[in-house]
RNA sequence: GGUCCCAUCGUCUAAUGGUUAGGACACCACCCUUUCACGGUGGUAAUAUGGGUUCGAAUCCCGUUGGGAUCACCA
């Protein structure tokens, strides 16, 4: 049989990172046995619903380069695949069900049926309305009285199944809600919608959060009435924010959008997620999503919650920039040099760039220098090793200055050479050159590159401009 | 609280009865070096705890502790 999974989100508001690595791991299995990756979007509850969520998803996922083969936006046997189109599905499943005796009307208002469970008793709730025979409830459905459907649970004993990732799970009858199945809008709870959809779509491989676990027993028990198989579960441990908290858009923790416009790659958001609860088995950590579509395999997933480390994250897409080729890398830093003055060489600050940033958004605070230089102290001329202070600037500066206005061919092996030779012949030390000018360059005591590369990024005019600015400083 | 799940360096993890408990991030040191970074080398650092089983336990079993999940007309 063909293996099939769904991603199957609510749109509810931006994409969270561990929603995104279940959606991956759904591609993953699929992708890794040849099978189908379907995108169904569950919008039952319409309360929560959010305007835009749904092209939030689409384009992450397509952003990522998780391709999906049935969806929405595409058709496919199983359609329709947003849930509020396939309302009437499921009345008429959940009136099926009914017949079948798996569930029973129920009349009781919210609060009815809360005051019923009794929580320090530990009763769970089982309800009344489970007794009122059939035809009379039909009757009074009929009649128009406001009604749901109620899952029924007679049954007794443990119900057992087995997971792939967390092995045999055994949970007592008893302890199963009688929950809502078709609230009293018309619409389907998740419980329900999920059923009906994995069964009717020819789901294999439902893979959902571990939170699931407990309540899969119920799932179970709507297959077995309607005689249906159930597919094969994959609950994934929980993605954590600490050791206490699990990631949430509640509290406001980064999502996949919050990551990309902080400077991440896709690419190694991806990445580094996949990792997060599952390993290859080997030492390898960076995989593009075809390599992890060949590598993949279920019985690697992990069973404990792992903490989301944004440090690890950051070298990794650290790796990502570097192994970007130039050209690529400074068409992904051109949106950072909107303001950038004419006299800079961008190319060259790319560059430069390139080895030394761990995100994208690291170009702002590497090249605030850039359009001005800041007020400094001139005790910045001072490095112990270089052998250099404010006097020797004093003394070398204005040598420097002198020297590059004749210089004309501008980069930096040329510069660099140049100074060399410079300092040999004035008889100091390389340091005692190079420190200096960078400092007049910059105004900074760390900056992206060494002097002659900064001279090449602001171009021979404002460098020379600079060194003049800088022997004034000094006075 | 009932039930279920989880437990190896700070973090992600490897080791599925026999390893000096391995790797990666982070951190520290050194090297390279025109500051910074990249790169290279080395280092600090873990089997929550108590009992079993076994010649031998991170690994299997039981208890304890700690954490999480669940108990919605949310998903």
């Amino acid at each position: 049989m063909k293996v099939r999974t769904r991603f199957a989100p609510s749109p509810t508001g931006y994409m969270h990172i561990g929603n995104l690595r279940t959606a991956l791991y759904e591609y993953l299995i699929a992708k890794a046995n040849d099978g189908d990756f379907i995108l169904r979007i569950e919008d039952t509850d319409q309360k929560r619903y959010v305007e835009g969520a749904t092209e939030i998803i689409y384009n992450t996922l397509k952003t990522v380069g998780m391709n999906w083969d049935e969806g929405p936006d595409k058709g496919g046997n199983y359609g329709p695949y947003i849930q509020s189109e396939r309302k009437s599905l499921y009345a008429e499943y959940a009136h099926k069900l009914v017949e079948l005796g798996g569930a029973h009307y129920c009349f009781c208002s919210k609060n009815e049926a809360d005051e019923e469970k009794n929580e320090e008793l530990n009763i769970k709730f089982k309800d009344p309305c489970k007794l009122i025979p059939l035809e009379e409830a039909k009757k009074r459905v009929a009649a128009g009285e406001p009604y749901v459907i109620r899952q029924t649970v007679n049954k007794k004993g443990k119900s057992k199944y087995h997971d792939e990732v967390y092995g045999d799970i055994e949970i007592d009858y008893d302890e199963l809600d009688e929950g809502v199945l078709l609230k009293s809008d018309g619409f389907p709870t998740y419980n329900f919608a999920n059923v009906v959809d994995d069964h009717l779509m020819q789901i294999t491989h439902v893979v959902r959060g571990n939170e699931y676990i407990s309540s899969t027993p119920k799932y179970n028990l709507i297959y077995e009435d309607f005689g249906w198989e159930h597919p094969h579960y994959v609950h994934v441990p929980q993605v954590m924010k600490d050791a206490q908290h699990k990631l949430s858009k509640r509290n406001g923790d980064a999502s996949f959008q919050d990551l990309v416009a902080k400077g991440y790659l896709p690419e190694a958001i991806l990445n580094y997620i996949a990792l997060l609860g599952w390993n290859p088995g080997t030492e390898q950590e960076i995989f593009s999503l075809e390599e992890l579509t060949k590598v993949f395999s279920i019985e690697r997933l992990n069973r404990s919650p792992a903490i989301f480390d944004i440090t690890k994250l950051t070298w990794m897409n650290g790796c990502y920039i570097r192994a970007l080729s130039a050209e690529k890398f400074h068409q992904l830093a051109l949106p950072y040099y909107r303001d950038m003055p004419a006299y800079v060489n961008l190319e060259a600050l790319s560059q430069t760039l390139q080895p030394r940033i761990e995100t994208l958004k690291d170009i702002e605070t590497q090249t605030d220098f850039i359009k001005a230089v800041p007020d400094y102290s001139v005790d910045l001329y001072f490095n112990k090793k270089m052998k250099t202070d404010a006097d020797i600037a004093r003394q070398n500066l204005p040598a420097i200055k002198e020297a590059l206005e004749t210089q004309s061919e501008w980069t930096n092996q040329a510069l660099f050479d140049y100074l060399k030779a410079l300092a040999e012949k004035l008889g100091v030390k390389n340091g005692q050159i190079l420190y200096p000018l960078r400092i007049a360059l910059s105004g900074k005591e760390t900056t992206p590159g060494g002097a002659t590369e900064i001279a090449v990024i602001l171009g021979k005019e404002e460098t020379l401009r600079r060194i003049e600015a800088a022997i004034a400083k000094l006075g």
